[in-house]
DNA sequence: CGCAATATTGAGCGCGATCAAGTATGGTGG
DNA sequence: CCACCATACTTGATCGCGCTCAATATTGCG
């Protein structure tokens, strides 16, 4: 029934990179073992939709690796991503039959899958997972309203500049790099998703990213290498109160 | 201990008009009694700050009658409201030491508080508050998401269009009215709340409420008097699927 | 190498912001 | 009851950021 979609066909929950900042990360082990009979892992390529709005949702899962997004489309074909998911995150919503946004990977993406009604049961009787499930979604709340303040006030240079110092910040404590000397990622996306992402046009997103370099504050090595040699620098771009920030 | 701050000092669980949609809805008696004991009335006035952003949280609460925003300010004053607070909403982020926003009465509020650290403690022992919780976080998300499409991919017609309609469609669900003919409500915001929640200016704000009063898809009675004769009409020009939400 | 997809650059425009008056509206005290 | 003032809202003139349309350049891949 379980059909094995990846070569990666089963790893033991202790082994796991995510075990302790995911949905299961407060599971006792008797609770983990439980977890494990029903998951199932899958894989999809960059650019694969892994659903569809207004699909019925047959599974929730966590992400294991890659990155994928979450997006909306109005009528006429304007896009609006309303999330991005990273290593850990959750996808799906218990209790709900049908999916409420387009998920589509933009990395090849590894998934722990559980199917959704003994997900929802587990929930019922498994109170860490309930309660773990609450503290991950208030902070996808946080995430979700901090990006209303970057799409309703911000300039298209300062929601640029929030991406980067985003991502980078994030890629740096990954790798565990120290934010001092130079910063160097890889941007996980296009200019085309960074545009719906931030409420732009890709040409927007282009020029700001000419414009930045320009300035100094970013390097670019083709057009998914960044290098920052200022991380306070482009920071100070990002319209935010900084302080504080760089202990991250 | 507990300053009363209103007139309406004390009211039973069972008559609260809120009962089934709040953080309460699905206690038992029981735990309904518990809670109980540890909540109490405050009232705030129209223009009230309710929380400061950076402030230690007291308790948390919901929303019994009247209306609140929450909302976030940048370092040079732009403000960008995060949240509308209607009755059997929740305030407060339970496992959170500091208030993440400011949080504002638009309108006379009443609310029904529990302090902190005693409600935290009933999450953990009252599966029932965890889980209501958790729904309601996650519809929280969603709608957050929704306006994070607005705040991003929508004009500003389509932005005014778009909250006439949810204000309009929910007075209108509170009073039973029917929908296909004339539909009339107080709007419960100034302009200038409207503007910081559609991510615009006063001005342009004031413009497109002139301009759809001009084209005959609102009447205006009084700035905050709101008539509007033909709702799918008003509905058509919000830019999104009208399919099927007309139902509601 | 050749093609397709992705990204950059340019020219011009228009939506919504800004700056600036002008007009209700509502509360207060004489 | 009305004159007064503060606040909220509307309207007008102009500006500029980000969008649109269009061409060119670059990258990645068979």
């Amino acid at each position: 029934m379980t059909l094995a979609q990846s070569s990666s066909d089963f790893m033991a929950c202790a082994d796991c990179n995510i075990r302790n900042r995911a949905v299961c990360a407060t599971c006792e082990p008797h609770e983990l073992s439980r977890l494990e009979d029903i998951k199932y892992y899958r894989t999809f390529d960059a650019g694969q939709s892994i659903m569809f709005e207004g699909d019925e949702m047959h599974f929730v899962a966590s992400v294991v690796s890659g990155a994928a997004t979450l997006s909306r489309t109005l009528p006429d074909g304007r896009i609006q991503m309303v999330g991005l998911l990273l290593p850990s995150d959750f996808i799906g919503r218990p209790g709900r039959d049908a999916v409420a946004y387009d998920v589509v990977a933009i990395q090849k993406v590894t998934l722990c899958c559980f199917r959704r009604k003994p997900f929802e049961n587990m929930i019922k009787d498994t109170p860490h997972i309930g309660q773990r499930l609450l503290a991950m979604t208030l902070d996808e709340l946080e995430v979700a309203r901090e990006w209303m303040m970057l799409l309703g006030r911000k300039t298209a240079r300062e929601k640029i500049t929030c991406l980067l110092s985003l991502i980078g910040r994030r890629t740096a404590s990954l790798h565990m790099q120290k934010l001092q000397d130079g910063l160097s990622f890889e941007m996980p996306m296009s200019r085309e998703a960074m545009a719906n992402y931030l409420g732009l046009t890709i040409e927007t997103v282009s020029r700001q990213m000419t414009a930045l370099r320009k300035d100094g504050i970013i390097e670019l090595g083709g057009t998914r290498t960044i290098t920052i040699p200022d991380l306070a620098g482009l920071m100070a771009e990002t319209g935010d109160d900084t302080d504080g920030m760089m202990l991250t």
